[in-house]
DNA sequence: GATAAGAATATAAATAATTTAATAATTATA
DNA sequence: TATAATTATTAAATTATTTATATTCTTATC
């Protein structure tokens, strides 16, 4: 019997907050496009979303992603650059490809 | 520019859905109780769980699970054995891992 | 320094998820 | 068939998340 991971509590709140961070359309379509294109401002990436959304809440969901530690943030001049910071984020959608969970 | 993935907005509508799933602590334990052993009965997942827990409450989760494609049932006497339709899953936990986003 | 642009913050309101508790349904056994 | 064991259902209570609105903060430019 062997153990899928060695998962202590802390472990497990962890992974929780953090699939619980990335569990919403918006921000993994903020992790989508940001996996095209690096260093994005807030102005850019709301040019980005197909939907109105308002600058304020797309704030919110960058600061939350950047909590988190799924994103960074440089300030230059006027704007704040968001950017991924470790691309094999990605590697989460494969894994529920393989599992069937979303198709291809 | 490569695109992470076709992400249509029902794609990133169930991609949210099936990490929202998984991402609690409770139901992140089920699932690694059950990569470690298959067809266990519900009574047998609250016996393994350290927390004591209530039957409901469990119950509520482990159908939670199952709705939502990752978890099956099969009903044998008086218990109902849950197992994970994709021990795949545990990919998730291996992507965290490379983004550094939990420790190994 | 006044004004504008870009982004963050504070607060409240709306919505959704989780937990609890009581009860019901199903099957097995005495 | 009465009782016990196992699991599911329901409704209510609690807690957490998301969204909207208004405002503030920072930096640049006039």
């Amino acid at each position: 019997m062997t153990k899928l991971q060695n998962l202590d509590t802390d472990k497990l709140l962890r992974t929780a907050e953090i699939l619980k961070t990335i569990a919403h359309p918006l921000r993994l379509k903020i992790i989508d496009i940001l996996f095209q294109r690096e260093d994005m401002s807030v102005s850019e990436i709301q040019k980005y979303l197909e939907e109105e959304i308002e600058q304020s809440l797309l704030s919110h969901h960058l600061i939350k992603l950047k909590e988190k530690g799924i994103l960074k943030s440089v300030k230059t001049g006027l704007n704040v650059n968001y950017s991924l910071i470790d691309k094999n984020l990605s590697l989460i959608f494969d894994c529920l490809i393989s599992c069937q969970l979303i198709y291809k």
